[in-house]
DNA sequence: CTTGAGGTCGTACCATAGTACAGGGTGTAT
DNA sequence: ATACACCCTGTACTATGGTACGACCTCAAG
C-alpha cells in the first residue's frame, strides 16, 4: 500500500475540513504536496503537520505565529532557543489576557452586586447606571 | 447655545472615529438622529450612549450584546433582572476564558521547561516535539 | 459669492480563520 | 463506457469591529 493520500482522506484523518487544508496551503502554512493529474497527494507526515497546527492553535498561537514556528523547523540553522523565545512571549501575552479578564470579571461582579431587586423597572436599574459611572475616564 | 452637534464633534467628544459612529448606526446600535439638510444632528445624550458602548466592550460584551443591553433600556417593560442575567452569563464566559488561558499557560510552561539547551539545533528541540506529543487526543 | 472644512452615501478594504459553491476535470468501479 | 465520487481553481461569503475612500453636497466665514 502507498503511503499517500488525497486531500479528502487527509482531511478525514486530520479531522479538519478539505477547504481548511487548501486554505492553509494558500496561506503558506502547509506546503504544496506533489501533484499528479492535478490532484494533491499527501504523504502521511501531513497528518502530523496538521496536528501540529491545531495543537499550536490550542496553545494560543495564531496561524501566522504557527507558520513562523513551522518555518523555524524548516530552516536548519534555527536554534532551540528561537522556539523558547516565542513560547515565552506567548506565555506573557496569555498572562496579560488573564489579568485583563480578571479585571473585567471584577467590574462585572461589582455591577451585579448593585442590583438589589430583580423586578425593579429598568429605569431604576443600578447596573446600567453603574455601567456608565464606573467607566474609567 | 444649541445642545446639538454634528458627527465630527460627537466623534471628538466621544473619542471615537466618525466612521465608527456611522458604523454603529448601520448596525442599529445607535439610532439615527434627526437630520437637517442631510446632516446628522446629535443631542449630547449620544456621548453617554457611545461611552456606554465603549464601556460595555471593555467589560467583554460584543457589539451585538451591547445592542441587546441598549434595546432592553428602550423597552420600558424590561426588568432589572434581565440585565443582571446577562451580566452573570458574561461573568461565567469570562471565567471559562480565564480557565482556558490558564491551561494554555501551563502547557506552554511545561513545554518551555523541556528546553535545556538554547543552542541546540532545532532538529533536537524538545519543545517542538512536545508540541506534538502533548496533544490531547 | 466663493472657498474650504466637514458633512453625505456607498462601497471596498483590513485582520482572523475559515466555509461554501459554481463549473469544470479525474479516477475508479461496474 | 458510463456513472458517480471525488478533486480542481477561483471567487464570494461568514463573523467581528471597524477603517478608508471616491464623488458629491452643505454650511459658515470672509
Amino acid at each position: 500500500m502507498k503511503e499517500e493520500m488525497t486531500i479528502g482522506t487527509l482531511a478525514t484523518a486530520s479531522d479538519v475540513n478539505v477547504e481548511t487544508i487548501r486554505f492553509y496551503e494558500r496561506k503558506g502554512i502547509l506546503k504544496q504536496p506533489k501533484k499528479a493529474g492535478g490532484f494533491r497527494y499527501y504523504p502521511k507526515e501531513y497528518i502530523t503537520r496538521i496536528r501540529f497546527i491545531k495543537r499550536s492553535q490550542e496553545l494560543g498561537f495564531t496561524l501566522a505565529e504557527t507558520k513562523d514556528l513551522l518555518d523555524l523547523k524548516i530552516k536548519n540553522q534555527s536554534k532551540c532557543g528561537d522556539v523558547l523565545t516565542k513560547t515565552k512571549v506567548k506565555i506573557e501575552e496569555i498572562e496579560n489576557k488573564i489579568s485583563d479578564l480578571k479585571k473585567m470579571k471584577k467590574s462585572l461582579e461589582s455591577l451585579a452586586s448593585c442590583c438589589v431587586d430583580n423586578d425593579q423597572p429598568l429605569s431604576d436599574c443600578p447596573i446600567l447606571d453603574c455601567f456608565i459611572s464606573t467607566r474609567k475616564d
